[in-house]
DNA sequence: TTAAATTTTTAGACATGCCTAAACTTATTT
DNA sequence: AAATAAGTTTAGGCATGTCTAAAAATTTAA
């Protein structure tokens, strides 16, 4: 039986190696849970004793192929409760997220399936981001993001990578969400930071918010 | 902040007291919670500490207004997620429990009111029993068990009081649904036992399985 | 390449919720 | 009204998941 903390960190390991390819390291696992690098070693060790994860002793960690199924299944979870939360309880995309944490963890195979066909079977959630398949496999898209994407162009935003209410209410301010477009018009060299369109009206954001803004160039 | 645990105790208590009146004793909490009488008691002193229940040693515990809204909530939660499942997710009567156990510890209000709005606002559940009003107040029907019925009467089944899947799936065998009529034909004097024609099929049913079903007379 | 800084692990504690066994209280018999 | 039975509580332990402080390993910098 897996247990509703060794679920969070099989997620947050996930999550982390999706960025970035390498060993995840403790401190960065115990930041994105929130809790002491300590508690953190000590799970890995119960992770690891459960063949769910790859660990060495200093040298970070990272998921088995049942580790990996596991915390795809977790994320799986979340995004169907977000869309349902968003589709058929008319949630805003901003206050779902604390609702679907507790929600990913309830356990019945068949409630999973049948809430999948109820939306039908959605591949992207309401922040755009993939609904993994059942396999644990990940639906892609041809998506950039924002600050990659070159001067003059425009294109439409496709989905977001962070699902946090003070992110979230921030683009509701900038009149953005998804499926709206959006023209690059300059980068600033000193800080990275871009001017951009949005439905006429000027606007100016830091590269740490365009980065997570996922976009498809238009033409 | 409330726990898991401590919601099972309330809902425990909260539904041995809907039957019997008196002080919920010790033994009858471990019983249906499965757990042990020690256990029980050391729950109690911490329910008290919180000013949920009255307890006092040896004499049994009852829930304090606090408690029995916090039960009710809980209750409430339980019966608006097994309609969801059947009413909306297509699960058969039997089968929505245990899931639903789950879902009832979900903390949300706005979750709940949503729900409930969705599902257009039920008073009974897809078993007849009542689902607590968000003030805790609970609907009242005027049926009664149907080994009270008075023999050579019909009536129509309105609800169970037992949420059990070997249960639900015997009445599946039995013909037995919400809105089935009953006819009682004969008490026998031994065992307490029915013979009852449900149908144009005559069957003979025990005591103990017709005082949970709730029976509304037809004329 | 050694010293300093950073990261990670270990050690020792603590709260929660459970257990069994023993002690205690209350109820029932005789 | 004792003796016995039934029910309840206390005592002492255990697993989980967390913490802080101290020790150890690794990385970075002088």
């Amino acid at each position: 039986m897996i247990t509703l903390s060794e679920e969070n960190y099989l997620k947050a390991i996930f999550s982390i190696s999706t960025d970035n390819n390498k060993n995840v390291l403790t401190n960065l696992i115990a930041k994105e849970i929130g809790t002491s690098a300590a508690s953190v070693s000590d799970m890995l060790k119960k992770l690891q004793e459960k063949n769910l994860v790859t660990y060495q002793k200093y040298k970070g960690v990272s998921l088995t192929e049942k580790g990996r199924i596991l915390a795809a299944s977790v994320v799986r979870k979340h995004r169907l409760w977000e869309t349902f939360l968003v589709n058929k309880l008319s949630f805003d995309w901003g206050e779902v997220h604390d609702v679907a944490e507790q929600l990913e963890h309830i356990k019945s195979e068949k409630l999973v399936d049948r809430l999948d066909a109820f939306l039908k079977y959605p591949n992207f959630d309401p922040h755009g981001e993939p609904i993994p398949m059942k396999n644990g496999e990940i639906p892609h898209t041809n998506t950039i993001p924002l600050n990659k994407l070159k001067t003059g162009t425009t294109g439409k935003v496709m989905g977001v990578t962070i699902d946090e209410k003070y992110f979230l209410d921030y683009l509701t301010k900038l009149n953005i969400s998804i499926g709206t477009e959006i023209k690059l018009l300059e980068k600033i060299n000193f800080d990275q930071s871009l001017n951009i369109k949005i439905k006429k009206s000027n606007q100016h954001i830091s590269n740490d918010v365009a980065k997570h803004l996922l976009i498809k160039t238009i033409q």
